[in-house]
DNA sequence: GTGAAAGCGCTAACAG
DNA sequence: CTGTTAGCGCTTTCAC
């Protein structure tokens, strides 16, 4: 599976009888042309025979680099992450870059200690999915760039999904199918996402001149199924009626299902639901889940292009990455009983 | 977020008076027995008040070790593997490493691409989940612990869950409902789990005296949702009458809900389904699953735990470490029809 | 075009 | 107990 001892630029060197610094100008694109085709050759074909792999740490040390992202999201665990993790790794690789992934649990105080590992293990940058809205970054040491969520203050690069557009296409979907008093089960308020989603709810909901009373809004205080079931049963025990409800993710949504099935409630029979991230297997849910779909691997991949961008052009604008969203119609919707 | 410029053990050295191999020392936790009480106090406070921190890099070098272990997945969008990942991560992390996953989505090539590049970082341990039966492993470099899965070759260490116990339960169960025609939708024969599941299935069978003819039993390619769907089809139009079928993971599982329900089929009502593994959220599909749970977390904290321990003693002795496995009674499983 | 020399930040003998 | 020395494997001036 794998073998043979540690060989050097040294070794390649004196096979070819040139001087570990030839070796090392050929095997670095950027210097290649510094040396004669001829040597270059030969000392390609030596490596290549004597299986020569450089040495990452070597070269860290004299370049102060890592060659080395890390990765701060919430949790591993949460559906939502892994397929964003995929398009990171899979692009940085193709960089030549490793990603080390760091999960917070949503605790501030583990958060600082991870970064601060990852700033101990001098990454070369940073992927952040774990910021809250009032937090402030220091790009002094690596770049950042922020993923799925933003922040209030400006001077980042985010690569988000499509808020408006895609609680708009929800709200769209269910007025089409007859609702009008339509709920928001919102995220927390802390995070950029919880709230875009939020006013892009209401704003929505003006512009359609439906009714859009605190009443009919709920705040989680983290994104939940026992935080979405919560705030639903609320409703449904003393909040003005209503025919449908927009939760802020798919976990809230989850937890809508068990506070209307706790309820006695129907979905989509008495209640509609919708989500947003669609998030695998949500489909197979007892109902199908309808909800917003975004482009969780294709987020990711912007982002470590982004990542890419910063490392080499560190003076380079910032910009916030909208992908787009686009509904999913499965079964949790049908028009008003 | 994070500051500072660049401070080094000389940097510590300087300040407190002494040379730098002695700020190692301090900083050293098994040769800081070797400086006085004093001079170790003064450099403690003056690396904190400086914001000393390692280079790992250096460190590296010098000590040719990464602290650095790889693990390598078939593909972290397989809800099986998060949580087992954190496992590991949360473990090697209190040791002091880093984990690095990279993933092969089955691809022989690509799994060797990707122990080329972990053995290019320099990893100091493997953690595979990927191996397929017939693998043969090469510790020569770095010590390897083999994780859900195991190879059929002997010397290695892996940690697996119950197997034979899991169908075992999960036959015993479908039994005291009544069940005699119990099919196996059986995983990949090239895996480890794939075969001893389906080898539990065959001698529970027989302990209890329940038929078990050949055409009860069909193979799947992979554990995907789509090879679940095709083999349970392939059971419905053509081959004897069944009441009930283990699938040997919940993906397998989750095609044989779609097969079911292509077919016309009710479950449990027609015909019951138990899965393996309990990944995330099978107790909210339609219908919640019943399925063998595994300890997904501890499997990879053992594994971890083996990884930490084969570095200090490369000598140490193999050995197959087994986490319980139990049945996790849900609604996909009645009486026959 | 290529070699020599220095050094990234750290640890590990070896002296004293 | 503590300082000196050397060097991990590589890149990068600086000469030639």
């Amino acid at each position: 599976m794998m073998a043979g001892p540690r060989v050097t630029l040294r070794d390649v060197a004196r096979k070819v009888g040139v001087h570990a610094s030839t070796v090392s100008r050929v095997l670095n694109s950027s210097t290649r042309s510094m040396v004669s085709p001829e040597i270059a050759r030969r000392v390609d074909e030596a490596a290549r025979d004597l299986g020569y792999r450089p040495n990452p740490i070597a070269y860290g040390l004299k370049t102060r680099r890592s060659l080395t992202v890390g990765v701060v999201i919430p949790d591993l665990t949460d559906p939502l992450f892994p397929p964003m993790i995929r398009g990171i790794d899979d692009t940085l690789a193709r960089a030549g870059y490793t990603t080390i992934v760091a999960n917070t649990d949503n605790d501030r105080e583990r958060e600082r200690v991870i970064l601060e590992r990852m700033r101990g293990r001098h990454v070369d940058a940073l992927i952040l999915g774990s910021t809250r809205r009032e937090d402030v970054l220091d790009e002094d040491e690596v770049p950042v760039v922020l993923i799925n969520r933003s922040i209030d203050v400006g001077g980042v690069t985010a690569v988000v999904s499509d808020n408006p557009g895609g609680i708009g296409q929800a709200i769209d979907h269910l007025a089409s199918l007859g609702h009008r008093r339509i709920a928001h089960v919102a995220g927390p308020q802390y995070v950029s996402t919880g709230i875009a989603r939020y006013q892009a709810y209401r704003s929505k909901m003006e512009d359609l001149g439906l009714p859009v009373t605190p009443d009919l809004v709920g705040h989680c205080e983290s994104y939940s199924r026992g935080e979405g079931k919560r705030v639903l049963s609320l409703f449904l025990q003393s909040r003005e009626p209503l025919t449908a409800v927009i939760a802020a993710n798919d976990l809230l949504a989850l937890g809508c299902y068990d506070a209307l099935k706790a309820a006695g409630l129907r979905c989509p029979g008495d209640i509609s639901v919708v989500g947003f991230n669609d998030m695998p297997f949500v489909d197979m849910m007892d109902p199908p889940l309808t909800t917003v779909r975004i482009p969780q691997y294709d987020i990711g991949a912007a982002a470590a292009r982004a990542v890419l961008e910063r490392m080499n052009e560190p003076a380079g604008g910032f910009e916030i990455i909208v992908l787009p969203s686009t509904l999913v119609v499965r079964a949790s919707t049908a028009p008003p009983p």
